[in-house]
DNA sequence: TTTAATTCCTACTATTTTAGTATGATTTAA
DNA sequence: TTAAATCATACTAAAATAGTAGGAATTAAA
């Protein structure tokens, strides 16, 4: 599954930024030194978060990163998704010749990885980035 | 997570086993065929699978794998995590300097990852390897 | 008794992914 | 003007993954 420690940092600094939000646009090397995560790294993460629309840049000095839509409507999924491209375990699609283009048994495991694949997506979904800031005790859905 | 090829070949292998479990022992050299996996590698894999008693094995001429139990009685996790040593995500506890141990923002993420984890062995849990073989489509319990 | 088919064992290696560095340009508040 | 910040891109070290290689041991069958 993709689900690196890149998902994770960027969570955190999500997270990190939704706790800080009504201060005014957070710097990378606030995030860095409070995370805990390299400033370099941030800067990688923190450009594709961009794209995703998840937060936008304030560029110069006191500029920083501020959450573009509220932390009750951002949801972990969009967040994983939008680091590590793809919330995906494993598809028998992307290999042609093993798994499912095998002629006797034909992808006996396709449906399984597909209904991980869901499950985990499901999860992700439920869960808001404001559960996370909120209490730290995240749900019982 | 750790959930790569490696788990995904074994569940391939051991869905293998049970559709022919009738037919005396199976050759890893069949499996390899029909799966298209390496011969060399499904032999590092049935090791594993064998010390956890998934399998029980049959030396020499005409030998091979055969179930250990029944395909009924065997989890998906089981599997799994008997070719990849654990199925966790993400857990804070390991790099002690990241994360967790982060005097701020202590672990903001620390029960996101847990529940996670729990959340997709649950899944395991109640998939079994004759709900794979039976028909292909796996669940909606 | 020989042969071929098999598991068993261990070490090595190529490839890919991950995680991170390095360097510098651009922007802007103070 | 300066310092603090984002932006952009290329490089690289480390780790994990996915295998290969080479042989030893076992055993059914010819």
């Amino acid at each position: 599954m993709k689900l690196t420690t890149k998902g994770r940092y960027a969570v955190m600094a999500m997270a990190d930024l939704a706790l800080f939000k009504d201060k005014g646009p957070t710097s990378l090397t606030d995030i860095s030194l409070r995370q805990n995560i390299s400033l370099a790294y941030l800067e990688q993460i923190f450009i594709k978060l961009k794209n995703k629309n998840l937060v936008k840049s304030v560029r110069g000095a006191k500029g920083g990163y501020v959450l573009e839509i509220s932390p009750e409507e951002i949801k972990i999924s969009n967040i994983i998704s939008a680091v590590d491209e793809e919330v995906k375990t494993l598809n028998c699609k992307k290999e042609s010749k093993k798994g499912c283009n095998n002629k006797s048994s034909k992808c006996i495991t396709h449906n399984l990885w597909d209904q991980l694949d869901q499950h985990i997506n499901n999860f992700f979904e439920k869960v808001k980035l404001q559960d996370l800031v909120k209490k730290n005790q995240i749900f019982n859905k």
